[in-house]
RNA sequence: UGGGGCGUCGCCAAGCGGUAAGGCAUCGGAUUUUGAUUCCGACAUUCCCAGGUUCGAUCCCUGGCGCCCCAGCCA
């Protein structure tokens, strides 16, 4: 991770860190990165994972991996082995501190008998619809349920009877006493253990009650001698249900909780439920598809771990509610592939040229540099012939002002290779151009006059007879509004039609037949790709554009 | 209209009473056989507003205004 880009920067958690580790509250840290199995992780996640993670990298802790996996109906043993290879993708190891909130169930279960015997919890048996309604409203004080003070023994037989799978589900659940009259709903006696009548993908069968969050989630970080519970902001009113199981039970520590402001990307959506929308109505090809802003979606875009640890640390961590530009994320993709990506030459929208003058069956070899700024990473050899393909955009027969690319009568450099004048286009019946033709000077080889004169323009190409063929997946942003998530309005109406775009008939040079999809490629003058490590095979290459060269033309 | 937060450049974000870091974006200009990269330069007399305390306030106090979160047997 030391090879990440950008400099370490203050924030609040760091200082509160340091502030603990100089005055001896801690001798060290430990943090946890507690995700819910039930879906697969996305960017916002990573910046989870990267504070928690990092913090303890930082200061010479260490961090849990835990599932807060309390709810057995929605969670899945898939959704658990795609989170661990999520966080080993991003870089981060648990080693053997691998938690599960669920090993702790027999522990929380004890620990509200006791809270019951303390007079500190109950059997509720209101229905949920009684409880909402008892539970008063934001600006009314609720009441107090009729259970609320019935004989500890009761509560005691029947919370027992509970967990032996006497009632159904629904039927009663355990709630603590708090004050029914707090300004902080979730002080209004919170059910603490609900009645479900369902298999746990880590406990199996063993369950018929399973805990709530709050019920399990300060005291799996008790347990597990969390120092710093790290969560986002909307858990700040939860903070002090978190202080009150610990300081009301005989926990063995108690951390301290602290929240961050979420990640909001913009022309993202972030939601699970969105996001699962967009997968299960088909509108993308599933949680791994390349336009998706999960994990799993960059990953097999080609994003690199590397390139999303740096977001996650230039984006810094605050508590007002954020907006990231994509074009940061963008950009960190592209600084890290700037430094490392071998060039290429690839044509995406092949147009056909010929040069007259050039031997029908001549072959030349140019040495063309792998990385121009990077000389240790060698150079290859790119065959060149008289039919070549470049870019239909690099042709324009009525040339914009300012356009310096192939224009008739125009002297342009294909790269490494020759100086070539465009002499005329030949066009198909209905007017549209089929081919364009040339006149090289023999005297350019390898791209530079003799004479000393300027050549403005240096264009791609790829030898017609050599040329591999491809298809080729040009993605972009998944949404046209920078806020589809905004509230009011469905986000789906914010679809971007054309964020998908497949090439099928892309030109490469010949060298790229024997590579694979760990090497990413920067395709000169156009972005970075890689292979489709789902659709390309060794008869079928797919690259996916990971992210476009910055271009300051098409701006203009 | 209860409670909890937040408000520093277009987007993030440092700053912790001593006179506004940095990144992304944007705009110039230089170098360039990638209109990329790299490099230089510009970019908040001002920190939501109004008062107050102070020699001095983005930082302290008071009062406004704006935005976010909370009424799951979800996490």
């Amino acid at each position: 991770m030391s090879s990440d880009s950008t400099p370490i920067s203050s924030n609040f958690l760091r200082s509160i860190i340091e502030d603990d580790l100089s005055n001896g509250k801690h001798g060290t840290i430990v943090t946890r990165f507690p995700p819910e199995p039930n879906g697969y992780l996305h960017i916002g996640h990573a910046k989870s994972i990267c504070l928690n993670f990092g913090l303890a990298q930082q200061f010479g802790g260490r961090c849990h991996l835990r599932f807060d996996d309390t709810n057995p109906v929605k969670e899945e043993l898939e959704f658990i082995e795609s989170i661990k290879e999520s966080v080993r993708w991003l870089g981060f190891e648990w080693g053997e501190h691998l938690y599960y909130a669920s090993d702790n169930f027999e522990q929380l279960y004890q620990w509200a008998e006791y809270l019951i015997q303390q007079g500190k919890a109950y059997v509720e048996e209101l229905s949920a619809d009684d409880i909402r309604i008892y539970r008063g409203t934001l600006v009314e004080a609720g009441k107090e349920s009729p259970f609320r003070d019935r004989p500890v023994d009761e509560s005691l037989q029947l919370f027992r009877r509970m967990r032996a799978g006497e009632f159904p589900d629904g039927a009663k659940v355990l709630r603590a006493r708090i004050d029914m009259s707090s300004p902080n709903m979730n002080l209004r006696d919170p059910v603490l253990y609900r009645i479900i009548h369902a298999p746990h993908p880590h406990v199996g069968d063993s369950w018929r009650i399973y805990p709530m969050y709050d019920f399990a989630h300060g005291q799996s970080d008790a347990i597990e001698g969390i120092t710093h519970s790290i969560c986002t902001l909307e858990f700040e009113d939860h903070k002090p249900l978190y202080d009150w199981f610990l300081e009301n039970l005989p926990v063995p520590s108690h951390p301290r909780q602290y929240e961050f402001a979420r990640l909001n990307l913009t022309y993202a959506v972030m939601s699970k439920r969105k996001l699962h929308e967009l997968v299960t109505q088909g509108t993308v090809s599933g949680w791994d598809d390349p336009r998706m802003p999960t994990l799993m979606g960059l990953r097999r875009r080609g994003y690199t771990p590397a390139a999303v640890r740096t977001f996650c640390e230039r984006i810094g961590v605050g508590r007002s509610d954020s907006w990231i530009d994509m074009s940061v994320l963008e950009e960190c993709v592209r600084e890290d592939l700037n430094e490392s990506a071998p060039r290429v030459l690839a044509v995406l929208r092949p147009l056909k040229v010929v040069i007259d003058n050039y031997p029908v069956d001549q072959v030349e070899e140019f040495e063309a540099a792998n990385h121009p700024q990077r000389p240790e990473m060698g150079s290859r050899v790119v065959s060149f012939s008289r039919e070549l393909f470049i870019e239909q955009d690099d042709f324009s027969e009525a040339p914009p002002k300012g356009f310096f690319r192939m224009s008739p009568g125009n002297e342009v450099r294909l790269r490494y290779a020759y100086i070539v004048r465009c002499t005329g286009v030949i066009k198909d019946e209905s007017g549209s151009i089929i081919e364009v033709r040339c006149q090289y000077d023999p005297a350019s080889r390898g791209g530079s006059a003799a004479d000393g004169r300027k050549i403005k323009g240096t264009i791609h190409w790829v030898s017609a007879r050599h040329a591999l063929e491809a298809e080729v997946r040009l993605f972009d942003r998944l949404f046209t509004d920078p806020n589809p998530d905004r509230g009011g309005v469905d986000y789906k109406q914010f679809l971007n039609s054309d964020s998908v775009e497949v090439l099928p008939a892309a030109k490469l040079e010949a060298g790229l037949s024997s590579t694979d999809c760990e090497t990413r490629f920067q395709f000169e003058r156009q972005g970075y790709f890689r292979l489709d490590p789902q659709d390309s095979s060794p008869g079928r290459l797919v690259f996916n554009r990971i992210v476009t060269l910055k271009d300051a033309w098409s701006k203009k």
